[in-house]
DNA sequence: CTTGAAAAATGTCCCGT
DNA sequence: ACGGGACATTTTTCAAG
């Protein structure tokens, strides 16, 4: 009788190499990866592949431009619940992933229990938000909004 | 005399079932998104080119799982400036802009002035981003911390 | 716009080491 | 695991309706 292989293969260094260009530009084609990483196309590939099915990547994405596109304003809302139950964090959960506008949520500790990232396209469209989509949602005692005037960096890649 | 062409294309709605095509999968290949659309392959695939070309889409990337690649602490931080001098805000800009932990920077209105969204691998490296890298940071009046217990969404989907 | 074709580039997989 | 090479798929360009 024999021990079991271990089946947990960790990232090594490599892996982060690959990664990390993924998160830079995932467009590059497997042998460009390869000659960054210093390994040839087969190894490359295989290596993509694992950490694809070890759900080491959510997604492969295409990152617009808010300014072309329409959506200049972006707002952080820091809400308050009035309660804190199981049920009613359910349904706000729900109602939030069905708010196209919301790009953020985070429920956090501190002062407030909710921050949201909400980009729409002028303020007329954030005033409908605010009113008919935000404030429709019940327990909800108080909302604060934060209008961005500046965007300094907003990044998908994590440092590895 | 004739008058000039414009030169300004707008998007029109299958321009924009393009980009949420790409934003929400940039790995499916032409004739898929094709279908999606509508439209057949080789219109299909100039519309992407000239929407890159116009800068419509700001990369392609891919993204990766916070918490597979023990960066599972996400911190919101809230910061304001003592000073709101231009070459301070020039430095702040420069100084945020090499932390790789500052996944988001944001210059707001309201009750402070910047909002940043930190990610770290533990406690221990987010004190050392406050402590070493934050705090030494001049002109800082006050950092208050909010920490994510559970993120909700984290979208880069734009509505269009 | 559509269809279809064709070449170039890439992705994918098998095999020998 | 890695590297090389063969094969499949996709990208990219083009012509004709």
């Amino acid at each position: 009788m024999t021990f079991k292989t271990e089946n947990f293969s960790a990232m090594d260094e490599i892996d982060k190499k690959i990664l990390m260009q993924l998160q830079l530009n995932a467009k590059q084609n497997t042998k460009e990866i390869a000659d960054k990483v210093g390994l040839s196309v087969s190894p490359t590939y295989e290596r993509i592949k694992k950490l694809e099915q070890q759900n080491y990547i959510k997604g492969y994405v295409a990152l617009l431009n808010g300014t072309k596109i329409e959506k200049s304003i972006i707002v952080f809302c820091q809400i308050s619940l009035a309660k804190h139950s199981k049920e009613l964090m359910d349904n706000f959960r729900k109602e939030i992933g069905s708010l196209p506008e919301v790009m953020g949520c985070y429920h956090v500790s501190g002062n407030y229990d909710f921050l949201l990232k909400v980009a729409v396209s002028d303020m007329n469209e954030y005033q409908k938000f605010a009113v008919d989509k935000l404030s429709v949602i019940k327990e909800l005692s108080n909302v604060q909004s934060s209008f961005v005037l500046e965007e300094l960096k907003n990044d998908t890649v994590y440092e590895l």
